[in-house]
DNA sequence: AGCACGCCGACT
DNA sequence: GTCGGCGTGCTC
């Protein structure tokens, strides 16, 4: 017998579709979310796809969820991650499905509306309640009580004489974001770059417009000009979204946009939970939320009716997903684009090298904002040789850098020093023996936190009372903190400068997020001198008193294996240093360093990024890295921490000797590979150059089949940078 | 991912 | 003699 069967995906970490036949009579359409008998219970999935067949030996599907249906572009969407990222599908699903917990149905609360009608007998209070529900609308029962100054029985009297009805009350709709609430004057380049991108999303009426690089110093006018897109596709009737890195960082921004579009943009990240994120959900798939500002998350929700993406700091390492599915937001915010399609702007003051080169090659189109207004004045940036003009021993801050931080103090101006390293000291050992503090669970060494009184794995997370003798001589305060971390920068500022208003601020600041953002506006107003920081503070906040910054290790981070690590290390001590001096004052910034003739480290002092980046981009092209070539993270992750290490050589020699990992292969191979552990199990991550993805994944299947399994658990997961591939 | 089935150690 | 460890395998 021929019947209609269903095809259903359903979220965990398989590949496969399951078939079902769908009962007589019950309509289904692709998207449907449903439930199914899935072995010895129920699972909930999606309808994938629908056709006719015999389905004489299947299960019967039970029926529909009352749920959004994803539309064919999020599945077409789904699908494609799952492709490009070598994850099954099944467990891409989840990322589109927030159902928060389906389990607990929501309750819908219960409001009232004036009918017209009177009751039999009229009383003050009855005519109180009465007069505020004569406008016609819907009110709980116990707010319009309560605005009467009765009690819920009164209502609850003129209900049953059929004065009022009862309804189910819709949650409270803010109202939507209005494009000509506030529009801002905008400067003549800034009305240029915003006229293109409202154009482009003019643009999907018709077909797929090209994404835009949008790129800009901070306060050259960025986000004014994405507004202005964000405005068209209002009047367009549909939806915005707008990816943030941070979300907790975003604060400021949910203000203006409030000043320009008269109310906040819904967010939805990873801490709006429970009901809220339902409605939301709903909202979204309804239409009636029409901007969405959200962390990268945000990208897979079944928007009705999506034109336009903006991934802000398109640059940030953030947008990398790398549990789990391994994603890059920013590359499938443009994939999404093209099958919405939508408009794609990737906005940034240091656009990514991939981001450039697609730019360059005419993928993406280009717009530049000139430099703020009234002329920025760049700091002026300078290197401090510690070879030649170090501090002594023992001590991280060089005499002309004390001295700059002296002078500006003095003047009632504030100062930053940079140290991109948490805790007091990077390395502990024994004086008398020797003995390195290591983390008993990674190949890492124990970062001394002094403040905390602890010894921390900044790998893992493993965290140890910092003891009072050496566990392996027995020595009685042997310690001794090598090299600098905040901490002990902020020691020495305290010697240095005892009667300066200093604050340290990285991401173990107690307190948590709301406290910094209070401390950070203090900051902003003067309420300290000298601040000591973490990448924390190299952005988000504008400190507007800040006139020098001195970066205490400029080479930190020039020596990770991680090919983008001198493009890293440029952004962000760009970004850094440019903090000092705002508006039409000059700032200074320092940078200590023991190799002064360092590309990354010239290339700051002369401001010549473009050199820079030509350089950069020649030497990738030539060594095939992103965005020339192909790079893949290979994850073993086992029970074993020798066994995994193990594995993982294992894993890279079979790759290599199959020709599936590029020439000279490992970029960072399995013996400097850094260990892990994650949520109780070790994790070997190795970057490799990959010869052809697809080749790689029906090798790592096969391997995996085959091959031995010293330990349980162990698995692979890949994740292949996308961007050379578009 | 769950949740079965399935073989080897310490207990009422 | 059982309860229970998690290794392996399946889910239309």
């Amino acid at each position: 017998m021929v019947q209609t069967l269903a095809d259903v995906l359903v979220p965990l970490p398989l590949d496969t579709l399951f078939s079902y036949r769908v009962p007589d009579g019950m309509t289904l359409v692709p998207g449907q979310p449903v439930r199914v008998p899935f072995g010895p219970r129920e699972a909930i999935g999606v309808v994938w796809d629908l056709r006719e067949g015999a389905g004489a030996n299947l299960k019967t599907l039970a029926g529909p969820i009352d749920a959004p249906i994803l539309p064919e572009r999020l599945r077409a969407l789904l699908d494609f991650v799952a492709h490009w990222t070598l994850a099954p599908r099944g467990a891409v699903l989840p990322m589109a499905l927030k159902l928060a917990d389906g389990s607990r149905a929501e309750t819908p609360r219960v409001g009232v509306r004036a009918t017209g009608a009177l009751p039999k007998r009229m009383t003050p209070a009855r005519e109180r309640v009465l007069a505020i529900a004569a406008d016609g609308a819907a009110r709980a029962k116990r707010e319009l009580a309560l605005a009467a100054g009765v009690s819920a029985g009164v209502v609850d009297g003129l209900v049953d004489e059929g004065a009022l009805e009862t309804l189910a009350l819709l949650a409270p709709q803010s109202p939507a974001p209005d494009p000509d609430h506030a529009p801002a004057a905008l400067s003549a380049d800034q009305r240029v770059a915003a006229d293109a991108l409202a154009a482009a999303v003019r643009e999907t009426a018709s077909g797929v417009p090209v994404p835009i690089l949008l790129e800009g110093v901070t306060g050259s006018g960025k986000t004014e000009a994405y507004f202005e897109a964000i405005a068209q596709a209002l009047r367009m009737g549909g939806q915005s979204l707008v990816l943030m890195p941070e979300i907790a960082l975003t604060a400021g921004f949910l203000d203006r946009f409030a000043e320009r579009f008269g109310v906040r943009p819904a967010a939805w990240h990873s801490g709006v939970g429970g009901k809220r994120r339902e409605r939301l959900y709903a909202d979204i798939a309804s239409g009636a939320a029409k901007v969405v500002v959200g962390a990268r998350s945000a990208l897979f929700l079944p928007y009705a009716d999506l034109k336009l993406v903006v991934v802000d700091e398109e640059h940030d390492a953030g947008y990398k997903q790398e549990d789990g599915v391994h994603y890059h937001a920013r590359d499938m915010a443009v994939i999404r684009g093209r099958l919405e399609p939508a408009a794609v702007v990737l906005a940034s003051a240091t656009p990514s090298l991939e981001t450039r080169v697609n730019a360059e090659r005419g993928r993406y189109a280009h717009i530049r904002l000139p430099e703020r207004f009234g002329g920025r004045t760049l700091p002026d940036i300078a290197t401090i040789d510690m070879r030649a003009s170090g501090p002594p021993q023992g001590r991280w801050i060089a005499p002309p850098l004390a001295a700059a931080i002296e002078a500006a103090t003095a003047r009632g101006e504030q100062a930053l020093l940079f140290l991109n390293r948490r805790g007091f000291a990077p390395l502990t050992l024994c004086r008398a023996c020797g003995h390195r503090y290591e983390c008993p669970n990674c190949t890492a060494w124990l970062v001394e936190h002094r403040f905390r009184r602890a010894l921390v794995c900044h790998h893992c997370g493993h965290v140890e009372r910092t003891p009072d003798h050496c566990p392996s001589c027995g020595g009685v305060d042997t310690i001794v903190p090598c090299g600098p971390g905040v901490e002990r920068i902020a020691q020495e500022v305290a010697t240095l400068f005892p009667e300066k208003r200093t604050i340290t601020l990285s991401s173990d600041f107690p307190g948590g997020a709301e406290r910094l953002r209070t401390e950070l506006d203090a900051i902003a107003s003067g309420a300290c001198d000298i601040v000591i920081g973490t990448q924390l503070v190299a952005k988000g906040h504008n400190f507007p008193l800040l006139s020098v910054v001195g970066v205490v290790d400029a080479d930190l981070g020039l020596t990770s294996g991680d090919p983008r690590a001198a493009e890293r290390t440029f952004q962000l001590l760009q970004q850094v240093t440019g903090r000092a001096g705002r508006g039409d004052r000059p700032g200074r910034a320092y940078l200590q360093t023991f190799q002064p003739a360092h590309p990354v480290i010239a290339a700051l002092v002369s401001g010549d990024a473009e050199r820079f980046y030509a350089e950069e981009t020649a030497q990738r092209e030539a060594a095939r890295l992103p965005p020339f070539g192909r790079l893949a993270a290979l994850v073993v992750t086992g029970a074993d921490k020798d066994a995994t290490h193990a594995h993982a050589r294992t894993l890279v020699r079979a790759a290599h000797a199959m020709g599936v990992l590029d020439a000279d292969l490992s970029v960072l191979g399995p013996a400097e590979a850094p260990i892990a552990m994650i949520r109780g199990r070790h994790r070997v991550r190795i970057l490799v150059r990959a010869a052809r993805t697809r080749d790689l994944q029906g090798f790592l299947r096969d391997w995996l089949a085959a091959g031995p399994k010293p330990t349980g658990g162990i698995r692979v997961q890949v994740d292949v940078d996308p961007q050379s591939f578009l």
